[in-house]
DNA sequence: GACATGACTATCTAGACAGCATGTC
DNA sequence: CTAGATAGTCATGTC
């Protein structure tokens, strides 16, 4: 949907120029035994706590030493890198051998080189590669920083979200950059060009403790590792505490690191002192909150902030605080470099948001905010603007953290605790987490030092702060393969994709997984068997052995749907009709577990009870006759989904009235939108099988999702460049098809739509423009543009 | 009289991955 | 069962 954020590129992988770089730890090395019976060594990682400063000028090993390819040592310089940090060098060395690698070390310390130099030596002998990234932003980002090794002849390839590369484009393709959950569903397919992939390279794989999407990794990196002995693994993980477990795992060498090009001041402020934890201090200015302190005195110093809080009010409110002291300390300057970035913001999108509403206020004091109720271009701006240094300051939520590395001088966590819904109080946050947002402090190149700060109230909370965060190593990396829910869903891919066949097979299979290796299966057996009971129950796999997927099954896997939304959706379709209304399939869709419900807030529970009694008789799924339903407390939250994409679909509603009755955020209605208008045409699949009578009004409700539109504009928006709004624009001026606008003249479209330019693109277009013969069927073309 | 300040209270709480298969009016 | 920040409301204080 976004356009990919511009990018450094791997430049930033050089070491500095400048300044000598003290405070790195060597590498230590250790060559992983593969299947050694050694108890594996618990919580070990480096801590934040920095290594002795040792300024060692030999510790950057130059280039040559390597056997690289001249041609890839000639690209490397020409994107500014010579030498490598030491545990690049560490790391290189067997990576070049051929040698599956686990890397352990922090953000921005260069791991990704290492892994394109894995990709591109490998691809040379002819061995195809895939980059794994949990983060379509961070796909788009590490396939840009492949570009220059097209020189090579090589082919680079992306495939993320809708954006799918059709078989014959793939057949060329020597590197695939993928998102895990796309590389999982190539497995499902068998898709051929897996077949001869050589080397996989696992980004984040520290995210294996991900209870979500975790297992999809794991059960990913174990289909290919079995598909092919030998096949080399370099698996990138940030300071965990048990990475000699993860190496075992993947038979690889292991090497870990505390280096950082940029040495970091991890430190506690307190009453207005900020304290490193080498003992030394800083007073800070003396107005304000603590957070206006420590940002102030960043900025004071030349440096830029970015400050974490916990949550999206948080994130306005706390800019807004802060956006007079940083004003304030603005250049001129940056005063009009902050223009382009507010002219940025009017260009980002058709329809006004209230984040940019509100960025509007705030950007012109240097100062912005960061979280997931911004679209994702809303949010490529802010990006962009920070990183090139107009916007002095940030204040983000865990978005920031997760996605790309976007450095300050001075990281400020404002809060250690995350309320947890089902707890109902606020739980400390993992020490992995709150050092992935600390370790962001210090651009490289940009900045001598980083500063990592954390806020104590008091003394205790300060020692309490240093034990927790900054001195003790993170946690360990456990698999979260032991769940029904996960066990449903990988059970039913392995067996529907044939990677397993027999009961045995997949015992097999689950013991050479990472869970495997640190635990016993047997602990599994619970799971497992109500897993496989609800598949059989619910035609998903036939009973006995082999055990065979359904074609319900196979559908259900390859449409990548959650086994328990694929039986709710099927039910629902038993049930409809041809006058089945709207809401009543958005009300299916919002009860999937595919589908994340809204929070509901205090006094919506009301409106939504009235709701339910009305809509209850036209409901294909009511929560009181369904045991696969969430409760009916939770419900009302899936109902409250349901009228927002109900309200979507009314076009002549505005974005900002819409998500401002929902109390939400534009980006939040986009990801609702988008899986709606997946899981639509999925149910639409389903029903061309079980149900025709109602595939075409699915086909319709999923274009008119899609593009948030009455059905009089189903045909306008299919042109492209015609969208929600635009269409709205030219059915009110009279074009109401596709067959009357084309009789149209320029002036008066271009006059409409704002700019001759598209107005002659779409004229063009319409034109040309074939009725299908069916009611609703995108053209091809208009399918999978990001 | 306009607005600043403070006390008290009700309300709310992070994030983001995934698409079959061409056989019909 | 456990918290804490924020926004809104209302009262009081200040020029």
């Amino acid at each position: 949907m976004s356009p990919a954020p511009r990018r450094d590129g791997p430049r930033d992988l050089s070491p500095q120029s400048e300044s000598g770089v003290p405070g790195f730890q060597p590498a230590s090395v250790h060559r992983g035994e593969p299947f050694s019976k050694t108890p594996p060594a618990r919580r070990t990682g480096a801590s934040l706590l920095p290594g002795p400063a040792t300024p060692d000028p030999s510790a950057r090993v130059p280039l040559e030493g390597f056997p690289l390819h001249p041609r890839v040592v000639e690209i490397l310089r020409e994107t500014g890198i010579r030498e490598l940090y030491p545990p690049q060098a560490e790391a290189l060395a067997p990576v070049l051998a051929g040698k599956s690698l686990l890397l352990a070390c922090p953000t921005s310390s260069g791991k990704s080189l290492v892994a394109y130099m894995a990709l591109v030596h490998a691809a040379l002998e002819g061995r195809r590669g895939v980059y794994i990234v949990p983060l379509r932003a961070l796909a788009s980002e590490k396939y840009q920083d492949l570009e220059p090794f097209r020189r090579l002849g090589l082919k680079i390839g992306l495939t993320m979200g809708e954006r799918d590369l059709s078989s014959e484009e793939l057949e060329g393709i020597d590197i695939l950059v993928s998102t895990s959950e796309k590389v999982d569903s190539l497995l499902r397919h068998r898709n051929p060009w897996m077949d001869r992939v050589g080397v996989v390279v696992a980004d984040e794989v520290h995210l294996l403790r991900d209870p979500g999407r975790g297992p999809t990794l794991e059960v990913s990196l174990t289909r290919l590792r079995r598909r092919q002995r030998g096949l080399q693994v370099v698996a990138l993980s940030a300071t965990v505490g048990n990475s000699q477990d993860l190496a075992r795992w993947l038979s690889a060498v292991h090497v870990a690191s505390a280096f950082r090009p940029v040495p970091l001041h991890p430190g506690v402020f307190r009453e207005g002192v900020l304290s490193f934890l080498d003992g030394s201090e800083k007073p800070q200015p003396s107005r304000g909150t603590a957070v206006e302190q420590l940002v102030h005195g960043a900025l004071d110093e030349g440096g830029q902030a970015l400050v974490f809080v916990n949550s999206r009010r948080s994130t306005v409110s706390v800019a807004s605080a802060l956006s007079r002291g940083v004003g304030a300390r603005l250049s001129e300057g940056s005063r009009a470099a902050l223009q382009e970035v507010l002219s940025d913001l009017d260009r980002v999108g058709e329809e006004e948001t209230e984040s940019v509403r509100q960025l509007r206020s705030l950007v012109p004091h240097g100062v912005a905010f960061h979280n997931a109720s911004l679209t994702n271009p809303e949010r490529a701006v802010v990006e962009r603007a920070f990183r090139e240094g107009k916007l002095r300051c940030l204040v983000a939520t865990t978005t920031l953290a997760m996605g790309l590395n976007l450095p300050a001088r001075r990281v400020i966590v404002r809060d250690t605790t995350r309320y947890d819904e089902a707890l109902g109080s606020p739980v400390a946050l993992p020490a992995m987490e709150v050092q992935q947002m600390l370790g962001r402090a210090g651009r490289p190149r940009y900045d001598p030092y980083g500063e990592a700060v954390l806020i104590a109230r008091d003394l205790s909370e300060e020692e309490e702060l240093r034990e927790r965060y900054l001195t003790a190593p993170p946690e360990n990396v456990e698999s979260r393969l032991a769940s029904v829910a996960v066990l449903r869903t990988h059970v039913l891919a392995l067996v529907a994709s044939g990677e397993v066949r027999s009961w045995e097979e997949l015992e097999d299979f689950l013991r050479s997984t990472y869970y495997g290796q640190e635990e016993s299966i047997e602990a599994l057996g619970a799971h497992l068997r109500a897993a496989r009971a609800f598949l059989e129950t619910n035609g998903l796999l036939r009973g006995g052995e082999p055990l065979r997927a359904t074609d319900f099954g196979h559908l259900t896997s390859d449409l990548y749907l959650d086994p328990v939304s694929a039986v709710l959706l099927r039910r629902a379709l038993s049930r409809a009709s041809p006058s089945t209304p709207p809401i009543a399939y958005l009300a299916t869709l919002a009860s999937t577990p595919d589908l994340a419900p809204l929070y509901l807030r205090a006094g919506e529970e009301a409106d939504m009870t009235a709701r339910y009694a009305g809509l209850a008789p036209a409901l294909l799924l009511k929560p009181e006759e369904d045991e696969l339903l969430p409760d009916f407390d939770s419900f009302l939250g899936t109902l409250k989904t349901a009228s927002l994409l109900e309200a979507w679909l009314d076009d002549r509603r505005t974005l900002v009235e819409i998500t401002g009755t929902f109390h939400i955020g534009a980006g939040d209605l986009r990801t609702r939108v988008e899986r709606a208008e997946w899981l639509l045409s999925a149910m639409a699949e389903l029903a061309r099988r079980e149900r025709r009578g109602v595939a075409r009004a699915l086909d319709l409700l999923s274009l008119r999702v899609r593009y948030g539109i009455r059905e009089e504009l189903s045909e306008l928006v299919l042109l492209r460049g015609i969208g929600r709004v635009r269409s709205r624009l030219l059915y009110d001026a009279g074009w109401r098809d596709v067959a009357t606008l084309a009789k149209a003249d320029l002036p008066a479209v271009s006059g409409v739509l704002g700019s001759p330019a598209l107005a002659e693109g779409v004229l063009d277009q319409a034109r040309s423009y074939h009725h299908p013969s069916r009611a609703v069927r995108l053209p091809p073309a208009d399918r999978g543009e990001a």
